[in-house]
DNA sequence: CAAACGATTTTCT
DNA sequence: GAAAATCGTTTGG
């Protein structure tokens, strides 16, 4: 069920930003199990793209965990608050990354309540980087570690998007990009409620 | 060693 | 719909 390693290793990282939609993020910290399926996700393509953390070969300790081969968390901290949960792909020396921005609750949804200080479920507990990764306990501290791991991992339930409920559509905040910024590595899902509000489709 | 800047969310008007 | 909050990372002196 877990995804295994060479899904991550392959070396199209659009093709595994659109692949992920529908797949489902699992985290069991602390015995808390929590689950949510994807349904908005971004691609940042290593060196050559202006809007990633690695542009230009940038080489730094927070982006190193980008060039380790694929199939591992690289989480960072944003606007001093939130923690962003990116899934690293392609083979060591390669610094390509799968941002999520949006899921959609499964499993543990008390937990994940709880974390949020929220009191009933809406579309805000997980539509947004931020807010899901608060929701399902990621933090920096997880930056690196495998998604083989038993404590965050993403596994296939089987759940279809069909191709024609694939919105692809431009990155969000990335203005600073310049022509970069109009590359289409935003996939989300058509009518899903916890697709962040980012910007229009 | 000091300064500027976000791959955002929340809250208030 | 707009503005503030907030701090680690990066970059320049």
């Amino acid at each position: 069920m877990k995804l295994p390693e060479s899904f991550y290793v392959a070396d199209d990282v659009v093709a595994i930003a659109r692949a992920l939609l529908g797949k489902v993020l699992v985290t069991a910290f602390n015995g808390e199990l929590t689950s949510a399926m994807i349904v908005e996700t971004e691609a940042y393509a290593g060196v050559t793209d202006r809007a990633s953390h690695a542009f230009g070969g940038r080489d730094t300790p927070r982006t190193r965990v980008m060039y380790r081969q694929g199939g591992i968390a690289y989480v960072y901290l944003c606007y001093g608050i939130h923690h962003l949960f990116n899934v690293v792909t392609n083979i060591e020396g390669f610094p390509y990354a799968v941002l999520v921005r949006g899921v959609e609750p499964l499993d543990g949804i008390d937990v994940m309540l709880h974390r949020r200080n929220k009191e009933k479920l809406t579309n805000t507990l997980t539509a947004g980087p931020g807010a899901l990764s608060e929701a399902l306990g990621i933090k920096t501290m997880h930056t690196g570690i495998s998604l083989q791991s038993e404590q965050l991992y993403i596994e296939d339930r089987g759940f279809k998007i069909a191709k024609a409920d694939i919105v692809a559509s431009t990155r969000v905040g990335v203005a600073y990009a310049r022509e970069d910024a109009l590359r289409p590595y935003r996939f989300c899902v058509r009518d899903n409620p916890y697709v962040s509000k980012g910007k229009g489709l």
